[in-house]
DNA sequence: ACAAGTACTTACCCTAAAGTATGTATCAAT
DNA sequence: ATTGATACATACTTTAGGGTAAGTACTTGT
């Protein structure tokens, strides 16, 4: 997962907009392209790893998992894997993951009423 | 502000998930880390050029205009220019980037109760 | 013996997004 | 004549994000 340059001005204007800021800090924690959807799938309830697969059929594997993982360590989703083989891993929103659902649901209407439905 | 290949792999994945998700179909014009900042303080009443990067201070001037640019053609803000000199330029929000405001509402909220207010 | 299913991992490469730095036009005031 | 203010523009470079392709581990079914 290649780790990000600290020192590069990008991150520390990242950063400073990130305290100032709560839009900027939301999007820091949810934004690119991939998080949200992510999020938005997980809303309709707890998701095996091949499930998000097929219901974000144009995401590759490895912004999948890379995604999830950070969402991990973002406490936003909560991993649970069955000692079994072959795997069975679920995938849930956390508490702080389930808030974001107002959040989710306004850009989704948006979205809707946008492109008409 | 130079074209992007619309024959990108990146750029296909893209197009089919905005189809397909109202969620992606949003963050193609809202995401990225400073759009929505933008539209933020625009929220709170039309804005100056000059306003907007004081209110922003970490933003450059080029992503400043580029991303003013692209909200205009995304019909999200318009843009009013004085005939005068020194320019007197101001930004807001149009009918459609109003209809955000709920959207940006939720995001600044839950960004509030993340980081304790 | 080996193919299939599941959930990853890793190495390599390409590109869009963002930053840096500098330049432009116009007029008023000093 | 030079400075200042305002709202940009443009060339160049860096970097984070994303894509491609291939491999791994473990067991059940054939």
């Amino acid at each position: 997962m290649t780790a990000i340059k600290e020192s590069s001005t990008r991150n520390e204007n990242k950063e400073m907009s990130i305290s100032a800021c709560p839009v900027s800090y939301v999007m820091n924690k949810i934004g690119g392209h991939w998080k949200p959807v992510i999020l938005y799938q997980l809303m309709s309830g707890p998701k095996r790893y091949s499930e998000l697969r097929k219901a974000i059929p144009t995401i590759t594997e490895k912004m999948l998992i890379q995604h999830l993982k950070q969402l991990q360590t973002d406490d936003l989703v909560i991993r649970t894997a069955e000692p079994v083989v072959p795997p069975f891993v679920t995938y849930k929103l956390s508490k702080v993951g389930e808030s974001l659902t107002p959040v989710l649901n306004a850009i989704a209407n948006w979205g809707y009423a946008q492109t008409g439905r």
